[in-house]
DNA sequence: CGGTCTATCCGGGCCGCCCCGTATTTCGCG
DNA sequence: CGCGAAATACGGGGCGGCCCGGATAGACCG
């Protein structure tokens, strides 16, 4: 381990770089030694091993900071990751974890949090905004009470599944085959899911199944 | 492993079915177990388990070869596939090797190649002719030569603005209205556009735009 | 025990998706 | 200059996606 921790931060605003890197460089401990304006240079970058710690916004180009932390995560072992977010999202802070990161700081805190946050993931802690601990722990009880069911998502297991195989491109009558159901009973579910989620079509259907790491691209 | 390779061959001429077959039979090592005459007929059997390769002309009623290759080889993990075309064309060769067919023979040197087309593909070996041989590696060149960029879209710009929306849920009539175009048009675009990728529906489409990062997840 | 949630199923209806064949204009390339 | 590719457009047809209202059985919860 370098005296320094290697720093990359990705996010689409340059503005929001520079600021980022001005937090940073008031600290002896942490040097930004690459910065990147979307996902896929996030991954292409932070898979080189000059990086210690990625630091990724959510919402970028060409792939999200979730979809290129669960990446980097699965590629490079040693590398840590940080989730930069705008929303004290719920959603966002489970997905992030899924995907692998060791911490989610909120960007409007972020030049207080920060520092601290790259550190602690440095020191092989968790680092969480004080409302995410909160969240954590209401899943956690929700979780035990319901009996280890993960209901992460709005929708139950069996429409997961659903979900899953209509991101997969396979019409109704192929998944009614498949899960041995009727049609009318696949397309029931489809029906509920869609209005859960507030969609329209299954478009729509297949961004969120690829947003939450349901199927691949 | 059995001992004979178990064969499904695919086109809808029946003479030409009967053809292969004769060529094929005189092998001790194949064995053709099942002849259909059109795509979708070839998913369906080919599905099952007692078919070890499929040969699948190109243009066939209901889906075609491409389509049903693309269907196969996601679906059933072990079956290999062959593409039997009448074109030395490099667009459908392109095609047929991203859809996961192992090979690709001429049908006007049929009898000379196709055995030893199906031989090494069950060997795990891809087969090809010597022009499609020449096509990848001048592709191969000429990617290299652009410096990097993967310009492997087979799409028309306008095509790829038309995927975009698709991708981000607009429905025809409001892609029409958006581009002002007939609606008539819209469909024309996504139908072209299906084909030249080898999918069936907008679903396949909306993970293609992702991959290729026209849309955000 | 009665309410709520989940998973399952049915019929009927509208409309959008997807295919096919055909045709015109424009434009660039050999 | 003619030819092919791209973009535009039309009509017609099959069928799948999507919605609505309603229904039943089992699980779970207060």
């Amino acid at each position: 381990m370098s005296l320094q921790t290697r720093i990359m931060l990705a996010d689409d605003h340059a503005v929001v770089r520079r600021g980022l890197r001005l937090v940073l460089e008031g600290e002896p401990d942490l040097r930004v030694v690459a910065e990147v304006g979307d996902g896929a240079e996030a991954v292409e970058r932070g898979l080189q091993d000059d990086v210690d710690l990625a630091v990724l916004d959510i919402s970028m180009p060409r792939m999200t900071g979730l979809q290129a932390a669960r990446e980097l995560t699965n590629r490079r072992e040693g590398l840590r990751v940080l989730i930069l977010s705008m929303h004290d999202n719920e959603q966002y802070l489970f997905e992030a974890l899924r995907a692998g990161a060791s911490g989610y700081v909120l960007k409007s805190v972020a030049d207080r949090d920060l520092v601290e946050a790259c550190r602690a993931t440095m020191r092989g802690e968790p680092f969480l905004y004080p409302g995410a601990v909160r969240a954590l722990m209401r899943d956690f009880v929700d979780r035990a009470r319901r009996g280890e069911t993960p209901p992460d998502d709005p929708l139950t297991p069996r429409e997961v599944e659903i979900v899953k195989l209509i991101a997969e491109a396979r019409t109704t009558r192929e998944i009614a085959g498949d899960l041995v159901l009727s049609e009318k009973t696949v397309e029931r579910h489809r029906t509920n899911i869609l209005a859960k989620l507030g969609m329209r079509d299954r478009v729509e259907l297949v961004r969120y199944a690829i947003r939450r790491g349901l199927v691949e691209p």
